[in-house]
DNA sequence: GTCAACATTTCGTCCAAGACAAATAGAGAT
DNA sequence: ATCTCTATTTGTCTTGGACGAAATGTTGAC
């Protein structure tokens, strides 16, 4: 049985809206302790986490919280299939197996064959990114557990993260920077554009996850920043990511583009000038070719 | 100019701490948008952070509230002044010169080197560990930016992963589970303690930060792992780690020992039984030999 | 002087109900 | 089919009161 404040770590829901949806639809109702504290029970956690994902995938949650665990369960499933239009390779459905087996050390045997049958770029675009979508969709329909996906990811990070570094010296430009605004802690969007870079020769700043606001623009500054590309992952909050968006490209003037990622973009609307939406990571090599041809006149090479 | 929960993602005080500090002790003291909301402007986050710093540090809040950034700044030096009894290596003070000259390039070299200079577990040991803490004082006494760090971080990220990946392959046991409680985000006591044991041959399962407590322990079975390890900084609610702890010891039964690590578990009172303080990376080594030791019988080599 | 037990202060979190504004959906017009 | 305007949905913010856990200070015994 667990409080609010862990409810609130454990599914990303803020109290507030734990309380709220509690006071609109009923759901969830915990238990209270001696103290009049709320108390919520497991079975109500995995539902709330469900509820999370589904809306994560653009889902309401009026729509949502009056139905049971297992109608949610198969709402998730019937929308994933929906969307596997072009059949699922066989070598993804392998690698979630080794997921499900637990077998840790295939699973990192498995992804470095890949990598090197693939090479780095190959691999990222059609290994690792529809894997991603992959895995979380697994997730949804109850095939995978939560540290199924934690360990997916740090493998992946393993593979990611060696292979930039095996990357030969860099070129002088662009000078990209990544990272992603506080409260977004998904970093493998990140690590993901940063490999394609680097298959580029680009030279990547990564300052990994949550850099508050005002260090990004000082750290473009004084990393001397071409691009300054952030992620935003599907649960961010819209407002929020709009916002920051919108301050950062104030504060940076005119020293350096800005490029955002991730699930999230699709939903902004209209984005401030100066700032470049990458829809899909097959845009990253465009938008890369796209700057260097608006920048070749007064830096060449 | 930022609103209420903009100000938490930065600092990570909730909004009713903020709300409550600015009850008691008149600080922050935020303005207020049109329809009566409130705006704090960079200074108040700067101090604010600056707060939450010297209190992860031990500090209380009533003695900071009232004194200016100035006071607060040379508090933290004064304070950080005290604690250097042994003098610094000159190659910490390099390492911070790098990167408040932001070359990110020779950073990554000189760590690389450093680390075939003094091998896996001297560099851990002696290097990375106590440069951590360099690198956080630094913060306090205003010479690095909260970018600076990320990059640190980032960096010495790098550096370990790629050494674990290196090593040759593991023993069948003990089989180490490594993670962190939801909401602390701090992945780098683990990484260090993965490297060294990696470099001790044993096979670990590295879930990442901020693994829900009950597929800790499902994860815990799933990869019968003899050890689950956890990590707190500092920063980490001193109650919820005790209550973690103890509803995972209570989960786990008895399949596998814990051990918990980081800053935060030196302030932890009376552990239970089947629980193991790790004060320090030094300490890995000889729990290590002591789990041996007490399951050498059963299962021997 | 040192340690243990108790009292007090400090401090964070929780609760309730009301209000508002941003985002979305739906209806109607061009 | 596309746009605009309105209605609904939904999350976050507000206030002020209360409680309980941790840290600190005080007392007393050895």
């Amino acid at each position: 049985m667990l409080s609010i404040s862990q409810v609130e770590r454990d599914t990303g829901l803020s109290k507030d809206t734990l309380r709220m949806w509690e006071r609109r639809y009923g759901f969830p109702q915990p238990g209270r302790d001696p103290s009049g504290e709320r108390l919520y029970d497991a079975s109500q956690i995995d539902k709330l986490r469900l509820i999370k994902r589904l809306m994560d995938a653009g889902q309401r949650p009026g729509k949502l919280m009056n139905k049971s665990f297992q109608e949610l369960s198969e709402l998730g499933a019937q929308q994933t299939v929906e969307q596997q239009d072009d059949s699922l390779p066989a070598a993804h459905t392998d690698l979630i197996k080794l997921l499900q087996s637990h077998d840790s050390s295939a699973l990192e045997q498995h992804l470095s064959q890949l990598l090197l049958r693939q090479g780095l770029q190959q691999f990222v675009l059609t290994t690792v990114a529809p894997l991603n979508v992959a895995v979380g969709e697994a997730w949804v329909r109850g095939e995978l557990a939560i540290f199924d996906e934690h360990l997916y990811t740090e493998h992946v990070q393993d593979v990611l993260r060696a292979a930039i570094q095996s990357m030969p010296r860099r070129q002088e430009s662009p000078r990209v920077l990544l990272t992603t605004l506080p409260h977004e802690h998904h970093g493998l969007g990140l690590l993901m554009v940063e490999t394609l870079l680097a298959a580029e020769r680009v030279p990547c700043i990564a300052l990994g996850t949550q850099t508050p606001l005002s260090d990004i623009a000082t750290a473009a500054i004084a990393h001397r920043a071409d691009i300054v590309a952030l992620s935003f992952s599907a649960g961010f909050p819209l407002r929020a990511a709009a916002a920051g968006i919108a301050s950062l490209r104030q504060e940076l003037a005119e020293s350096a583009t800005v490029w955002v990622g991730g699930r999230l973009v699709a939903r902004l609307k209209q984005l401030p000038k100066g700032v470049c939406r990458i829809q899909s990571l097959d845009d990253v090599r465009p938008a890369l070719n796209a700057w260097r041809a608006a920048n070749s006149r007064s830096a060449p090479g």
